[in-house]
Order: C-alpha cells, then sequence, then structure tokens
DNA sequence: GTCGTACTACGATGACTGTCGTACAACACC
DNA sequence: GGTGTTGTACGACAGTCATCGTAGTACGAC
C-alpha cells in the first residue's frame, strides 16, 4: 500500500502543529466531519464555503499535522482521520475537541 | 471579589479561541506551567524569555479565549487555569495535551 | 486520442499576530 | 513625597496564513 504523500509517523506528531491545524474553523469541521463518518472519504466530499485550492491548502495542513492520512485513489484521494494515532499520543483530546457543541 | 478583567463565561468559551490559543509554543508552556503547580500564580513568575510587553500580549490571549483567569492583586496579577470549565466544557482536552511529551 | 473530473502548484494579496521598545499607571515600601 | 516593582497601552514591524484565481497534471471513460 504505497504511500505517496509525506506523512508524519506517530513520533514525530507535535503537539502544536496539531492544536495548530485544529484552530482554523475549516479544518475543525473537515475533522468533525470525518470523526462522525468514521471511515475514509474522498476528499471533495465534505462540502465547504471555500474554492478547491484553500480545501487543498487545509488538506495538507491536515496531514503535515499529522491528524489525516491522504492516500490518492484513482483521480481523487481518500482522507482519514489518524484517531489512533492521535488518541495515543494525546488521550482524549479528540473526544475533548468533538465533544464541544458545534 | 470584583473582576476587573473581562472573561467569557463558561458558555462564552468558544473551542477555536481555546484551540487557537493553545497552539502558540509560549502559551502552551503557561499553560503546562500552570497545570503543573496547580495554583494561582503571579504573572510574572512563569519565566519566559520574551519581553514583558509579549508576555501580556499572551496572557490577554489567553483570558480572552477562557483558558485562564486573571484577578489584580495589589501591583500584581494572578493567574489561574480555568480547568473546571475546560474539563465540563471539553472534557479530556486538557489532559490530553498536558499528556504530550514535551 | 479526446473529454471531463479531481486535485495540485504557483503567485498574489490582505489580514492577522508574535515580537519588541517606549511610555505610562498602579501599588508597596522607604 | 520618592523610588522601585509589576504590569498595561500603544505603535511599529516582520513573518505567517487563509483566501483566491489561473494554469497545469493525473486519471477514468468514451
Amino acid at each position: 500500500m504505497p504511500d505517496d504523500l509525506p506523512h508524519p509517523s506517530r513520533a514525530e506528531i507535535r503537539i502544536e502543529a496539531v492544536l495548530h491545524a485544529l484552530a482554523d474553523p475549516m479544518r475543525l469541521h473537515m475533522v468533525r466531519e470525518l470523526a462522525r463518518l468514521d471511515t475514509s472519504v474522498a476528499c471533495g466530499s465534505i462540502d465547504l464555503p471555500i474554492s478547491k485550492s484553500t480545501r487543498t491548502h487545509h488538506l495538507r495542513t491536515l496531514r503535515e499535522a499529522g491528524v489525516i492520512t491522504v492516500v490518492p485513489a484513482g483521480t481523487t484521494r481518500m482522507t482519514t482521520l489518524r484517531r489512533a494515532d492521535l488518541d495515543a499520543l494525546f488521550p482524549g483530546l479528540l473526544n475533548g475537541i468533538l465533544a464541544a457543541e458545534r
């Protein structure tokens, strides 16, 4: 299962990068959707009031922070929340964020 | 016990503001120290390689986000982590962040 | 091959922000 | 009162970043 795009390993994930990635409303919304759906999802399937290029930018930020995994699959890319890694490194963090009402 | 400085009420605390406040390394360090000491602390007692004005700026950011409480006390100001509020709103978030090794 | 789809790359831009220095205010102590 | 300590206010500045449009690449279907 080759992985084109660079992802940080679990050990390389830094808390400040994760927090910074999650601090943006658009990215937070993406993460919430990914958590709700709980599966891999095509990049573009989460609808947001932003342009395609901005979406790409946010996906890269999340990927480089170690929050999501992005794997090419034909013309699209499948996106997955790295819940196991995040829970292992920062237990409770993700649940705490998702617990926030809206 | 009058409270000069404006603080958001528990209901007004927004997750994005909290995450944004915690995403900065200096502010994260302050919060870690406050959590470790687990009491009110004079503003200036946490030593950081930054100027006084920058420290003030960070303290305001944390206060306005609802992460800390700041109460004037003579010539200094006592700073407290709003752990109860944060735990109630985002259970696990704070512990997850503090669990991060360094 | 040609088309359409899905996404990226690049450059631009406006806004935000972390940093600082200086000047100022409030308080405690002499 | 005067002095020192502690922190704020304000303005400046450089760096970051969220946003966009345009152009380009990769893949699947026809």
